[in-house]
DNA sequence: TTGTTTGTACAGAATTTACTGTATGTACTG
DNA sequence: CAGTACATACAGTAAATTCTGTACAAACAA
C-alpha cells in the first residue's frame, strides 16, 4: 500500500498549508490543524475520532470544534443512530473569510469610536473655556485632530466590513478570474 | 492644573483605543500602546524617553519600535544635533491598513499555492496510475477537487491584496463618506 | 430506577511568548 | 587616542496561553 501513503502525505503537506495560513490570521495551529483534518474527511468526524487522529485530548478537541463552530468554519451534523456529536467543516471559504474578518474588525469598533466621541467631547470643552491655559489649548487642538481623523477611518473601515458583510466584495474582486459575473 | 489631566485622560482613552484595535490584528498591546504615544506626541520620541513614558525597559522599546518600522508604522527622523535615534509615527492609517494586510497575508499565498501545486501533481499522478486501487483513487479525487478549490482561493486572496496594493480599494469603498472622489 | 455514554468546566501542568538586565559593539566627542 | 553615549544581541526570568486529566452533568438505555 505505497499509494495509501502517497495519497497521505500530499494530503498533510496541503493540512498544514492550510494550518499555517489560518495561524496567519491569529487561529492557533491546533485549531487551524483540526479544521484542515475535518476539510479533508467526506465523512463528518466525533471528537472521539478526531482526538484519536490528532493525538490529543478529547477536551482541547471540544474547546477547539467549539472555536471552529463559532467562526462559522465548522457545523454540527445530525446522524440517524448515533449519540456522538458529529461535526464537519463549511466548505465557502470566501463566505469564512468574510464572515471572519466581519465578526473579528467590526467587535471593537463601535467601543472604539464611543471612547473617541467621549474624548473628542472633553477636550471640545476644554478648548471653549476660557480658564484652559493657551499652551493646554495647543496640545487640546491637536489631539483633537487626531481624534477627528480616527473616527474617519473607523468609519472607512465600518464601510469596508459592510462590503464583506453583503458580498458586495466579490463584485469588485470576482471569484472567478475570468468571468467578472458574481 | 486640572485642566492637564483632563486633557490627559482624555488622550490615554484614545491611546487604550488605538491599542485594543492594533491588538484585535494580532500586535502586542505593549507594541500598540507604543504607537499610541508616538501617535500623540508631536515631537519624535527617543528611545529613552518612551521608556520613561511607558515604564518599560529600553531594550523592549528597541524591539517594540522596530516592530513597528517593519509594519510601516513609524519612522525614524534626523535630528541635527543629537545622537539618539527619533521615531515617529506615519500617520496616514489607511496605507497602515493596506499595507499590513498585505505584508501579512501575501507572506505564505505564494508559498502555499507552490505545496498545494506539488500535492496536486502527486494526487494526479496517482490517479493516472493503473497499479493504484480503487479506493485510494476515490480519496484521491476528493482530495483532488479540494486542492483545485483551495487554489482558486488563494487566486482570489491574491487579487484582493492587489486591490490594496494598488489603492484601488479606495475606489470601491471612498475614504471620504460623500466624495466619491480618491 | 441504575448503569452507561458523551460532552464540558475547571484546576493544574506544560509550553510558548513577552520582557528585563547585562554585556557588547559602534559611533561620536574631546 | 581614551572616554562617553547610545542601540541592540543574548540569556535568563516572568507572564500569558494552550493543553491535559479529573470530575461532573446531561442524555440516553435497559
Amino acid at each position: 500500500m505505497d499509494e495509501d501513503l502517497k495519497l497521505e502525505r500530499a494530503r498533510m503537506r496541503v493540512i498544514d498549508t492550510i494550518t499555517q495560513n489560518m495561524n496567519l490570521y491569529g487561529i492557533t495551529p491546533s485549531v487551524g490543524r483540526l479544521y484542515g483534518l475535518l476539510y479533508f474527511n467526506e465523512e463528518p468526524m466525533s471528537l472521539d475520532s478526531m482526538k484519536d487522529e490528532l493525538g490529543m485530548s478529547k477536551t482541547s478537541m471540544s474547546t477547539s470544534v467549539r472555536q471552529l463552530q463559532e467562526l462559522k468554519m465548522v457545523e454540527k451534523i445530525w446522524k440517524k443512530g448515533t449519540r456522538k456529536d458529529l461535526y464537519h467543516s463549511v466548505d465557502d471559504w470566501y463566505q469564512t473569510f468574510t464572515d471572519y474578518f466581519s465578526i473579528k474588525w467590526r467587535k471593537g469598533i463601535s467601543q472604539n469610536i464611543a471612547s473617541i466621541n467621549k474624548s473628542l467631547e472633553e477636550v471640545s470643552e476644554l478648548l471653549e473655556s476660557p480658564n484652559t491655559p493657551i499652551e493646554i489649548k495647543e496640545a487640546a487642538n491637536n489631539d483633537k485632530d487626531r481624534f477627528l481623523y480616527a473616527l474617519e477611518y473607523y468609519d472607512w473601515l465600518n464601510r469596508l466590513i459592510d462590503t464583506f458583510e453583503t458580498n458586495e466584495i466579490f463584485k469588485f474582486v470576482p471569484k472567478q478570474k475570468d468571468t467578472p459575473k458574481n
